[in-house]
DNA sequence: GTTAGCATGTAAGGAGTTACATGATTTT
DNA sequence: AAAATCATGTAACTCCTTACATGCTAAC
């Protein structure tokens, strides 16, 4: 029916409100800071997506008439904030362990309001991941050795360096798991201090 | 005019029937594993592309009937090769030195097929990506530093875990920048003997 | 008094994805 | 002869990007 979307932005923007209500501009700054390396929003982006879902209940707006002395109809900020609705559906989305929860950007998003999030589903999502990844290095290692014949250098070169990061995500999930495992919610920094950590190749 | 299709898929296609025409499906298996760690495609994408190179005249089918008898009008593989012109477009993409050549994809197809790139438009992309992945430092480390309270661990977390991608990617970089000064094409790993790398990892 | 940044939006469209549909060929 | 996998394609859709349009507010 109404066009559902059911991506990144979405998660994003209903986890941000139910950290404290904001308007628009403030809603993307946050936005960019929290989801930082991993993915940007522009305005074109997340006005659209803040329309539909007040359109589906999940976001109301309040509009702080009261703050500024009669401006009667003009456009000022919009303050939009979590109803009970969109809480729900925000508890609904963080507790998904399936797929969605396991892609590159459906995975980041919920990592980034893991703190909204039981600790087993937490876990549970961590691992997904680390499967997931698992499945990409085999897949990796076996076309680069199926495909050693004939491919120039920097092809190789990129390849390499695509499966190191990848090698390295694993470890770093091998860290969070253990941490959580141990500790339930972390003091400051989930996985330690440092995150060369020696060998602990499990990566394979 | 016509759709344009500026994408990654066309300079990854064009690339590979660089170095020796295939049909389709070997295409997509080529590329996913050229590509690799950072990106893939699916049918739903290869073939409307193959038909809008076709129509651009970039590159052109052989139907291999000579190879089998007379199975008129039978659907069989199609094999597709570059044009002359196919091979010129391809060349002013490579060429290309501004924003696209430094975005992820972008930046991710044009290293794949550094060796059909001149030395030169080589040290530049890198020089460009590098400075692209600065500024996002810059930003990440002030918006850190900005929203440093209210953040929960995880949040912090997965900040502090992009960072390092980043960081890691522009130290590979440089080592790539420095063997590109002072050897050109490389020999067999162009960063040299060890694999300290780290692309920005998607999920941060 | 004008630049810079805050603030809110819309229209058009690009770049693929998903799901489906179909047939040929090789392996078991 | 069944199953796997090779092989080619389309229609509908999604999610987001780009470019544009508008006006307020604070700083220089």
């Amino acid at each position: 029916m109404s066009s559902q979307r059911s991506g990144v932005l979405e998660l994003a923007v209903l986890g941000l409100l139910h950290e404290t209500p904001m308007h628009g501009y403030e809603l993307r700054k946050r936005l960019n800071a929290v989801l930082g390396a991993f993915r940007a929003f522009g305005y074109g982006s997340l006005y659209p997506c803040l329309k539909e879902l007040l359109a589906q209940g999940l976001i109301a707006e309040d509009t702080p008439a009261a703050a500024k002395p009669p401006l009667a109809g003009r456009r000022s900020k919009i303050v939009y904030r979590l109803t009970a609705e969109g809480k729900e559906k925000l508890q609904d989305l963080l507790a998904q362990t399936g797929p969605a929860a396991w892609e590159d950007d459906g995975f980041g998003v919920r990592f980034a309001f893991f703190g909204q999030t039981h600790a087993d589903i937490r876990l549970r999502i961590l691992e997904g991941r680390r499967s997931r990844l698992e499945e990409r290095l085999e897949a990796f290692r076996s076309a680069l050795s199926r495909t050693r014949e004939r491919v120039d250098s920097y092809t190789l070169e990129l390849q390499r360096h695509g499966l190191e990061s990848v090698e390295r995500e694993v470890r770093w999930l091998n860290e969070l798991i253990a941490s959580e495992r141990q500790a339930g919610p972390p003091a400051a920094s989930p996985a330690g201090h440092h995150t060369d950590t020696g060998k602990a190749g499990t990566a394979g």
